[in-house]
DNA sequence: TCTGGGGTCCTAGGACCC
DNA sequence: TCTGGGGTCCTAGGACCC
């Protein structure tokens, strides 16, 4: 059996758990340039405050009822997420956690009998919100998908399961999957929503009940076949190594205003090939690839969707490297060709491919080994900033003025990773 | 004069997730 | 005026090889 302990309402409640004022208030928390919602407390959603939708549009019903807004404080949120999966990690066997996502871990639990299924998800609950402050919903089923579907019921009905929902039996799974539409299964997104209603499918039940060969054919080939599988009981999704490296890495921002000047955004984009080269440290790996786009703001003015055509070139390197001088150059080089003076850009971003184990790196016959020093240079800079949390160390090419930077107006104090930000008592 | 079959690798694009 | 920032997997189609 599987299970998925999903946080409630996750961002909310980190911003909760230092404003104790705000239990039982309705509370929303906004996406990078207080741009839209990414996270309603239970109460902002009763007020009819809706999912992703833009910050502007639901401001008018959001200040009416003085719903407590932040921007998001993803110190605060990393912090958080890494004590709630240390926990898990803790009540668990080696090995039987995969973290799936920021608030989000699958747990292993065929080391236990069917008996005590109940119980022990029970306890994971309860010892996480003790230790972390953090209420979770916990979904139990044979199979990711179905635990998934679980999970959804338990947080729908809080009070009736105690956000836990075992779904141990042939009866208890055909009576989830009638109350879930296909919609809000996992694996099926807006597309293939529209696609399965036109078919008459409606719920997840009725899904179940269609044979594989038509899932290969219209929902997406072995993908498609996969997810009939797991809605049928059958585990077709493994849970996976957590030492996997990224085969993408991407730093990618919306400027907080609009951007002209090529200076600005050789700036942005040195500072966002900085964020990613860490990130390729920290998982010991080295790219190969480096990718730029920039998004010109004209474009998008009166077309449907957000974003107008992202423009963008890429580069191979001559040897994989990580190496942040070395990436920011080739990504300059190419910031300074896509760039057409007289455009105003409102968005940017760098990404790294090609990723190989820095240890493995192909050498380059017109090329030296790579410098000592540099490397030496690197993890110096890494365990800096890493210890105080921030960017202490920089490259000049980052810039110092940072025009581009973005909007966080509502931002909550970094109460735990800043001892000048530390929560006061009294 | 006439134009197979099988394979790999790469890229672009579409779908999905939180 | 104002709509985020990461990621994954899969498929189709083109280039190229023998």
């Amino acid at each position: 059996m599987r299970a998925i302990v999903d946080c409630n309402s996750f961002y909310c409640s980190c911003e909760r758990l230092f404003r104790p004022d705000l239990l039982h208030k309705p509370v929303v928390v906004l996406s990078n340039n207080d741009g839209c919602i990414i996270s309603r407390s239970d109460e902002a959603k009763d007020l009819g405050v809706e999912m992703a939708g833009p910050y502007f549009k639901a401001k008018p019903l959001i200040e009416r009822h003085g719903v407590a807004t932040f921007s998001s404080n993803y110190n605060l949120y990393g912090d958080l997420s890494w004590r709630v999966m240390e926990t898990l990690r803790m009540l668990m066997p080696p090995g039987t956690v995969e973290v799936y996502s920021v608030d989000e871990a699958f747990l292993d639990l065929s080391h236990l009998p069917p008996a005590q299924l109940r119980e022990m998800a029970m306890h994971i609950r309860q010892t996480v919100e003790q230790w972390t402050g953090i209420a979770v919903s916990i979904g139990v089923a044979p199979t990711k998908v179905l635990s998934k579907v679980a999970n959804r019921l338990a947080k729908k009905n809080k009070a009736a399961t105690q956000c836990v929902l075992v779904l141990d039996s042939e009866h208890r799974i055909r009576q989830a999957l009638e109350k879930t539409p296909v919609a809000d299964i996992w694996g099926i997104g807006f597309q293939y929503a529209q696609k399965l209603q036109r078919w008459g499918i409606q719920t997840a039940r009725d899904l179940q009940q269609m044979n594989t060969a038509w899932g290969h054919k219209h929902l997406g080939g072995v993908t498609g076949v996969r997810l009939l599988r797991e809605l049928k009981g059958e585990p077709c999704m493994d849970m996976k190594d957590e030492l996997v490296q990224k085969k993408m890495i991407a730093t990618t921002r919306m400027f907080g205003s609009p951007v002209t000047a090529l200076k600005d955004i050789r700036e942005a984009i040195a500072t966002y090939t900085s964020r990613a080269a860490e990130k390729l440290r920290r998982q010991q790996g080295a790219a190969r690839v480096v990718s730029v786009f920039v998004v010109p703001k004209e474009a998008s003015h009166n077309s449907y969707f957000r974003h107008g055509p992202t423009i963008s070139q890429y580069t191979s390197l001559p040897a994989a490297t990580s190496i942040t001088q070395e990436l920011i150059k080739a990504a300059l080089s190419i910031v300074d060709q896509l760039y057409e003076p007289g455009r105003t850009y409102k968005k940017a971003g760098v990404m790294l491919s090609g990723i190989v184990p820095d240890d493995a790196i192909q050498g380059n016959l017109f090329r030296g080994p790579e410098q000592p020093q540099h490397r030496l240079l690197m993890s110096m800079m890494d365990n800096v900033n890493f210890a105080m949390r921030d960017d202490i160390l920089k490259f000049a090419s980052t810039g110092t003025t940072r025009n581009w930077k973005m909007r966080q107006e509502l931002r909550s104090p970094r109460y735990t990773t800043r001892w000048d930000e530390l929560p006061g008592v009294g």
